[in-house]
DNA sequence: CTCCCTTGCGCC
DNA sequence: AAAGGGCGCAAGGGAG
């Protein structure tokens, strides 16, 4: 990276914005209604000697945001803002999103966040207090405390003349102090960390345009499954109302505990105990109802009442009430780069404090959906478009082997190889060709083989416990696993992949001496605390987890910086992002030619330009295509 | 009613 | 003693 500071290049930018409705000024896909609009804008310069207003004004139009981004771009300039992907999304609404990709950003928010960003950890009940990274109060306090203050006595729905000019000079502050604050967290950042948050901030405007066009919801596909759910959930209450079983008992953890052990008379196989009261509670959860359903087929239905209507809400409910709410047959799940300490986005579908009547369902819960297709057929493409996902194949497999240096591991990664197949054979004592071969032919018991081994090799990457193996085998695969066996496969992971416990080792000391994990690509996590204290394990997880899950994480942002120059110029657009796997819309005459260029791009991502590394195994990535999330099919390449 | 805590659970 | 990690959302329930 050869990008440095440059006091007369950097420009702060910050809007002020409302609507027909105060919670409408956080909505910018209502400009197009007239529902939406910019109060003012502040444009913030340095003129060598001290920073002041350029181009700031009070409800500027599309014309005057254009000479702004114009001027940024023939004059080189990078514009910081403070959580600016909601300002680049205003310019989106204005019509300027081919201009926003071409301007270099930055974010103040962000920058801390690389600084010192830490983990939230909790341990049995007691939780850190989640940090803050807000300007202010907060930044402005931290790092300007002589600025403090000017916030107070603001409209931002203001009409009169006087209260207008009070928001336009608040604006122009806010912008002020992100300038100072970010220059000054900028020069404290080491050169890996800056150059990671310069790839970084290359998505914003990809992920500022996708927050601000929302996501087509298909509504009768909706309605379908609603209806689907609701006939099941039926069909279920019919068969335990009987019992007793009401749907208010059903959505009652207490209720149902009273109903299963105390009415039922089913032993209780599970308990939680809160920390902060003490109390003792019977659980009900799925894995409790799983081991029930084995001495008494009414919990299986039980399991599968509850599921229904936990789904029907969140799935098919969800993205259908947010499509209503945002009134343009779209769902807006607001995305949030860096939004883990890992780096991972993350997705808000909700604005307005949470549990009050301010709540608004702007989006619904899109890193969580369903993965069976009629779950996932409620997402589509725009007309004209095909959706298009692209994933890192094995990717935390992968980054564990080059992180780890495991020599099984990494031949694993070679092409041709199915690390999956050769644990099934290890844990089930069989020659791994053999396998591969009789997976081929499709034998379905090499297939449950390997579909062992593929639950080992996910799940015990990260100090899993045999007793937890055995829960997740039993629950999530249904493979009626005892203790002994989960031991046994336990050991034969430690067995097969040497080097893993001895990463596992190394990483927490490493840690421990420097008080920080970093990511292959020199992203930092602060783990400071007590490492003998309660919170000591989760400390010790952090430090193994963060550097392969950071690492995807930076694979991702850097994946996406390197595809924007081609999506722009096919007309291809960000949709979505489920940590190792971007999703595209793609106009559909581009489908075809974009499934090799953007494949090839991808399996050539210049990681040491960008990291320093070279990574010693191939980094493939897998490509999908269709016309809603549902019927995604894997893309031959012929 | 709001606020806060807890339980349970979906995905990667 | 034992303990994968990372999230966000729905819902119940108690306090005030």
């Amino acid at each position: 990276m050869t990008w440095t500071w440059d006091d007369a290049k950097v420009v702060a930018h910050d809007f002020e914005t409302s609507g027909t409705l105060p919670e409408y000024a956080l909505q910018p896909w209502r400009k197009g209604v007239g529902d939406f609009w910019a109060t003012s804008m502040s444009v913030i310069r340095h003129n060598g000697a001290k920073l002041e207003p350029h181009g700031s004004r009070l409800f500027p139009q599309a014309e005057h945001m254009r000479t702004f981004l114009e001027q940024a771009i023939a004059e080189d300039w990078t514009v910081v803002g403070w959580n600016i992907v909601f300002d680049i999304s205003v310019l989106c609404a204005y019509g300027l999103a081919d201009l926003c990709h071409q301007v270099k950003w930055l974010d103040g928010m962000l920058l801390w966040r690389h600084l010192e960003v830490e983990p939230e950890y909790e341990f049995q009940g007691a939780a850190h207090k989640k940090k803050s990274y807000r300007l202010k109060p907060g930044g402005v306090e931290r790092w300007l405390p002589m600025m403090a203050g000017y916030n107070e006595d603001v409209d931002f729905h203001a009409t009169d003349e006087e209260s207008l000019a009070k928001l336009q000079l608040y604006n122009d502050k806010d912008s002020v102090c992100t300038w100072i604050i970010a220059k000054q967290i900028w020069h404290s950042l080491t050169p890996q960390q800056q150059a990671c948050a310069l790839i970084e901030a290359q998505s914003l405007s990809m992920i500022a345009e996708t927050n601000y066009l929302g996501l087509p919801i298909d509504g009768i596909a909706c309605s379908e499954l609603a209806a689907r759910l609701a006939r099941t959930a039926d069909e279920k209450l019919a068969i335990l109302a009987p019992h007793g079983v009401t749907e208010t008992i059903i959505r009652s953890p207490l209720k149902l505990a009273a109903l299963l052990f105390d009415d039922w008379g089913l032993p209780v196989l599970k308990e939680n105990t809160s920390k902060k009261t003490g109390k003792v509670s019977r659980s009900t959860d799925k894995e409790v109802l799983h081991e029930l359903a084995l001495q008494d087929g009414r919990c299986r239905d039980l399991r599968a009442y509850r599921e229904c209507l936990n789904n029907r809400t969140k799935f098919a409910e969800g993205p259908a009430v947010s499509a209503a709410y945002c009134g343009d047959s779209r769902s807006h799940p607001a995305a949030i780069p860096f939004g883990t300490y890992s780096g991972r986005l993350t997705y808000g579908s909700k604005q307005g404090k949470a549990g009050t009547k301010s709540e608004r369902p702007t989006g619904f819960a899109l890193h969580q959906e369903k993965r069976d297709k009629e779950f996932r057929r409620v997402v589509t493409a725009p007309p004209g478009y095909t959706l298009m996902e692209f994933d890192a194949s094995g990717q935390e497999f992968r980054w564990m082997a080059i992180a780890s240096g495991d020599e099984t591991m990494l031949e694993l990664c070679l092409p041709g190889e199915d690390p999956h197949s050769f644990m099934g054979a290890r844990v089930t004592m069989q020659e791994y060709h053999e396998l591969t071969n009789k997976v081929q032919e499709g034998d379905p018991l090499a297939k449950d083989a390997r579909q062992l081994g593929k639950v080992a090799n996910l799940s015990l990457q990260y100090r899993t416990s045999a007793r937890k193996l055995r829960v997740v085998a039993r629950v999530q695969y249904d493979i009626p696993m005892e203790l002994p066996e989960a031991q046994r496969i336990h050991r034969t992971y430690a067995n097969t992949y040497r080097g893993v416990p001895v990463y596992w080792g190394r990483q927490i000391a490493l840690t421990r001496r420097m008080g920080y994990v970093e990511t292959l690509a020199g992203r930092r996590v602060q783990v400071v605390g007590n490492w003998d204290g309660e919170w000591g394990w989760s400390m010790g997880s952090t430090a193994i987890n963060y550097r392969i899950q950071g690492t995807g994480a930076d694979q991702k942002y850097l994946a996406m910086a390197v595809i924007k120059p081609y999506l722009t110029r096919i007309g291809a657009k960000f949709a979505w992002d489920l940590h190792d796997g971007v999703y595209l819309w793609v106009p559909d005459a581009k489908v075809q030619q974009a499934a090799v260029d953007i494949k090839f791009l991808l399996d050539n991502l210049p990681y040491r330009q960008a990291w320093g590394i070279t990574p010693p195994i191939p980094l493939p990535w897998d490509c999908k295509a269709a016309s809603t999330w549902g019927d995604l099919k894997e893309w031959h390449y012929t």
